[in-house]
Formats: structure tokens, C-alpha cells, sequence
DNA sequence: TTCATATATCTTGACGTCGAGATAAATGGA
DNA sequence: TCCATTTATCTCGACGTCAAGATATATGAA
């Protein structure tokens, strides 16, 4: 199905269009422009992340626990970082937090070490196997990435990163 | 802090660029471009997620729960559908939906009733609590909705919006 | 009519997340 | 030094989601 859009070119209608059929009829006084941004954004990053996970899973690992190895890795040697330091980037409560520590250590992918600067604290370390995990892991996840943009053309993605960035600006 | 790109316009480095600049360290072989736009699409979702779940929980509803009201609304009088057809727009498994539907029956909003046309089946129903309730969401929703977009230019959104339509084509 | 297959929905158990609050150590002013 | 406050981390209970499989009804070919 298609439909000439305002300014004349034809699109295919998607399923958020119709969402917004439904609602243009019975709700006309709502401006759904909003929404149809909004709504493409959640379902193409629902999309994004299921594929993303499928890749993660074959590697063991979850997102959650891929983003405590990754972010431990990142970090360069030695390969530790306290709690805190995680949380700092990783837009979960302490809690959370503290849970997907767990699930690593009880796994042997990381362990905790006391804290020599801080008695309340504790430090973080991938252990050897963890790092070889998140090194096979972050190389096929940036693969998947890859696979994931590729068939955009690169100015799309750049002006697509360029909007993005600066959305996301008024929230950090 | 600031940065020269490559193409010479100074901008504000991001969270995300910080998380790039490590792994460009680390590992300099990955190619880490799709991985800023993943990464960026990621955080934003979270925080427009977020804010809209605030203004769910001042209704009494989740992003879950709705879902389901709206939908059933928006499909227009008498408010019924099966749960199958919920299904069919919700992105959820099948027993995410039993325990989306079971949650609102428990608090009144839907009532499950037997489906004339298929005895393995059942139509989900808005009650009268249930229609008043979700009046009321969607109105402040798209408020807000039109709140976290409305600082970015007119024809940034129209941009934003055919590019993510785009993206979303090649899953859906 | 009969039965194999398909379909609609629900059940179960494991997990990840959150919010609120608990615990323990660090910090800094009196 | 002492103690109130702050900070770092963990605990707990509730909830949403998924994957796999169970149950019950519908459908259609023989």
C-alpha cells in the first residue's frame, strides 16, 4: 500500500502510519506528528537489539553482561574499574548494577578485588577468561554493526548520526 | 571539551564519542563508526523511554500496560480485540501478552470476554474505568511526546523521520 | 465422520530491571 | 577526637520479558 504524502513524493505506508491512520480518525484533535517519530525510533531500536542480542548469545553472553566486559575492556589494562565507574556509563540503578556483577563473577568472567583505596569499595577485574571472551565478543559485535548500517548510504548515516547527536545532547 | 572533525566543524564530544576514543586505543583495527550511531540511537531511546514512562506512572499505567489500551482504543468502538491481534502490533511473545492482558484485567481497565467466532479464543475488552483511563493517558502522552521533540527545528524531524523510516523498512 | 495438523492462548521458570532502603566506610567541621 | 553527613555498594520484593512447551479448539482431507 502507498500514499502521496504532503509534499508529493509517494512512500510505502508503514506500520506506524497506520497506527497514526487509526488514531487521525479517532482522536483528530491530537497532533500525531510526534508520534510517528517516536514510534519508529522504539521499533527500529527493538529491531537494532534483538539482532544485536542473537550475536551477543552465540558469544554467551547477554547485553547486560556485554556492557560490563566491554566497558571493563575498554578501559585498558589492567582491566579494572570499581562499581561506580560502571554505573557512571552504563544508565542502570546501583542495584542492577550489582546484579549483573554477580551473574559475571558466578560465571568466572570477572572478579571482585578489594578496593586498596576505598574500605567501602571494591574493583572490578576481568579475569583471563573474560577477556578472552569480550575480545571474540567485541569483534563480532562490531561485525553485526557493520552488517546492521551497511546498507545505508554513508551520507544517510552521517546525517543521520549528526541529528541523532544532537537529540540526545539535550538529555546528557 | 570540544574536537575538530574531520571535516572541520567543531562540536561537543558526547558520552558516546568518549566510549569510541577508548576503543579507537584499544583496538584501532575496528572500524567503530556504526558502533557511535548504534550507541547514540541506544542512550536517546533510554531517555525519551523514560520520560515517557514518567508520564504513564502519573496515570497509573506502564509502557506495558499502555500498549494494550491503546491499542484497543485506537482500533475504535466497541473496544475489542483478540489477543492475537494485540499481538500482532505489540513486538512481545505470546506469554507477554497473556501477563500484559492478566495485569490489566486484575486492575479493572480490560475484561476478557469469550470470542464468538473462535472457542479457543477470547476478546479483550475496554471497560468503562478502562476507556476513561486511557482518554485521559494518551492526551498528557502526546504532550509529552510533543514536548521532547519540540526543541528540535521542523525540518530536522522531517529529516530524522524519513531517514528512521528507512532504517525501520528493512526489518519490517 | 475421523483424525492429523494448525492455530489461539496460557503456563512455567529463569532473568534483568527498578525503587526503596540497608550497611559500612570515608570525610570534614567542631 | 568525635560525630553527623556523605558515599559506595548491596539487599529485597515486585514486575515485565522471553523461550519452550502445554492445552484446547478449529480445520480440512480422506
Amino acid at each position: 500500500m502507498t500514499f502521496r504524502r504532503a509534499c508529493g513524493h509517494v512512500a510505502d505506508m508503514d506500520s506506524v502510519d497506520a497506527i497514526l491512520a487509526q488514531w487521525r480518525r479517532e482522536r483528530p484533535e491530537l497532533d500525531v506528528a510526534p508520534m510517528g517519530l517516536l514510534g519508529r525510533l522504539v521499533r527500529l531500536t527493538t529491531h537494532l537489539r534483538r539482532e544485536i542480542e542473537h550475536t551477543l548469545a552465540r558469544h554467551g553472553l547477554t547485553a547486560s553482561s556485554f556492557d560490563i566486559l566491554a566497558t571493563l575492556r575498554r578501559s585498558g589494562a589492567p582491566y579494572r574499574l570499581s562499581p561506580g565507574d560502571l554505573l557512571a556509563t552504563a544508565m542502570v540503578t546501583s542495584g542492577t548494577m550489582t546484579n549483573r556483577i554477580d551473574q559475571l563473577e558466578k560465571i568466572g568472567l570477572v572478579e571482585r578485588l578489594p578496593n586498596p583505596e576505598d574500605g567501602r569499595g571494591v574493583l572490578v577485574a576481568l579475569t583471563a577468561i573474560g577477556l578472552e571472551r569480550i575480545e571474540a565478543a567485541v569483534t563480532a559485535h562490531v561485525e553485526t554493526q557493520i552488517r546492521l548500517t551497511a546498507e545505508m548510504p554513508e551520507t544517510d548515516r552521517e546525517a543521520l548520526d549528526a541529528l541523532l547527536r544532537g537529540w540526545l545532547a539535550r538529555f546528557e
